[in-house]
DNA sequence: CTTGACTCTCCCCTCGGGGGAGACCCCACG
DNA sequence: CGTGGGGTCTCCCCCGAGGGGAGAGTCAAG
């Protein structure tokens, strides 16, 4: 009863012929009427009302599958379910899309171009420092590096001694996913620090560093490590000691984005 | 000096190794070295720099193309711009997401579920209108619609009449993308309305009608049209005049979306 | 009957990888 | 110096929702 062929159809609902013959094929929308012979396509001008459908749902980017079951479900409380579901998944990816959005504002911001990690060769000299030593394991370090600044600075608090520069970590043994190790906390200190307990006191060596800056998250300072590593093994340097890192700012009073930390290797002077 | 495989590479950048391949294949990031019998790729630590960059920029959804791009432009203000537009198509996705999410929440929120033209047949009585009639075309039919009621209202307000129900257009001929055609814009009038230059007054048929409601922007009407004239043919009836749209509510104050027509079709009525 | 416009199926392409097969390679340990 | 196990190679198919096009068949108006 008056069967229109796949051309008009298409231009009647606005859905391209390519797209009603996928949908055919899923079972999506399916013509009226197959002619057996030719493989023609015939639609009843009534289901101009599900393509309709169709060409909404697919308008708020819904999966072909997730439509069919919502057109073929007569339950109407079903129907909205699903439609409830897709505005979760349209709301996250929005969320994500900001966050994207945000994160790359940010990278704009910086003028200083995307992850120029310059490596250059400093002279430290040797300084006095209170430290900590503890053992821990890369899903633990986060919580253990806080306990340890918060029992140095109790220690140098009860000792009446202010911090004389940005704290600091000396690697002692490598911390990744499958490695645990030694790390020691320090805060630089104007003169010697007498041992107490757990905390001690030291001098810190000095000599030349290739050092970079790392600005961003701590989870993602692992390619500044790389960075000079490599660029020490490039340039024929020899590593002489273990990495520290230099905390130049602080996590409580700056956004992750935006945190700084020297990382140094110590490395053979002259050469 | 000191090159590492792709497996390594892989867990020092938190790039997959199937990544790795791809950029490596794209030319996005080329290993430092490529055996060339084994055709095992080696990469320099330094190159986790390059590498991170990518993570982020692929973190921020920017296609490969674009990273290379930005990432092999020496000019600090190119990569810039390139980050500026990809933050424009950001912000258009996002615009588009939460448009589509909009407009989702409108069909969660109206209960009738999605798209019920459902076809009722009505006994419309013959009424007295106010009408002009004129020859549009599909681009632009919207402003002679607003032109024409300018010009009814206009003329009814001459004479001191006031409108008897909700405007309406008969179409006396088809308007879509190929042909154009003539539209009768009308108001219905308690009494006999005088013709007054392009304005006349006339008796509007009534009768046994085909008809559903539309509930949406006016230029998605289309299917309701199609679904009204195949539910026609399919019940046996036939068309015996021009279609007509009534408009239930204004679009000057109410959203696009809650917008209310009416679709009638005279039929012969017995059958 | 012819011709031009439609329509059919089939194949390849998108974009950024994931999953896996089968073959090859590297290195540490014995 | 061999060998075994784990790392790596290329190649192929898959995702989603179609777009583009080739080559062949079909429909309807003149």
């Amino acid at each position: 009863m008056n069967l229109v062929p796949i051309g008009r159809f298409s231009s009647m609902t606005r859905l391209s012929v390519k797209a009603l013959r996928r949908y055919d094929e899923s079972g999506l929308l399916t013509p009226a009427h197959v002619d057996p012979s030719s493989g023609y396509r015939y639609y009843a001008p009534s289901q101009a009302n599900r393509a309709e459908a169709v060409r909404i749902l697919r308008s708020v980017d819904m999966p072909l599958d997730e439509i069919r079951v919502i057109l073929d479900a007569d339950d109407a409380e079903l129907a909205r379910k699903h439609l409830m579901l897709h505005r979760e998944r349209l709301a996250e990816r929005m969320a994500q899309q900001e966050r994207r959005l945000a994160y790359l504002e940010l990278l704009i911001e910086r003028e200083d171009g995307i992850m120029p990690y310059e490596v250059t060769i400093v002279e430290e000299r040797p300084q006095h420092i209170a430290s900590t030593t503890i053992h821990t394991n890369l899903s633990r370090v986060g919580q253990d590096i806080g306990a340890g600044f918060g029992t140095l600075v109790q220690t140098m608090g009860a000792q009446g001694v202010q911090p004389a520069g940005a704290p600091l970590i000396v690697y002692h043994g490598i911390i990744d996913e499958e490695t645990d190790g030694d790390i020691e906390i320090c805060i630089p200190v104007a003169a010697p620090f007498p041992d107490t307990g757990e905390v001690r006191g030291r001098e810190l060596e000095g000599g030349a560093m290739a050092t970079t800056m790392h600005r961003g998250p701590y989870d993602e300072i692992a390619p500044a490590y790389h960075t000079v590593t490599g660029w020490i093994s490039e340039h024929g340097h020899t590593i002489v000691g273990p990495p520290r890192e230099v905390y130049l700012n602080d996590p409580t009073e700056v956004p992750p984005e935006e945190l700084l930390t020297k990382v140094e290797f110590p490395i053979d002077a002259g050469r």
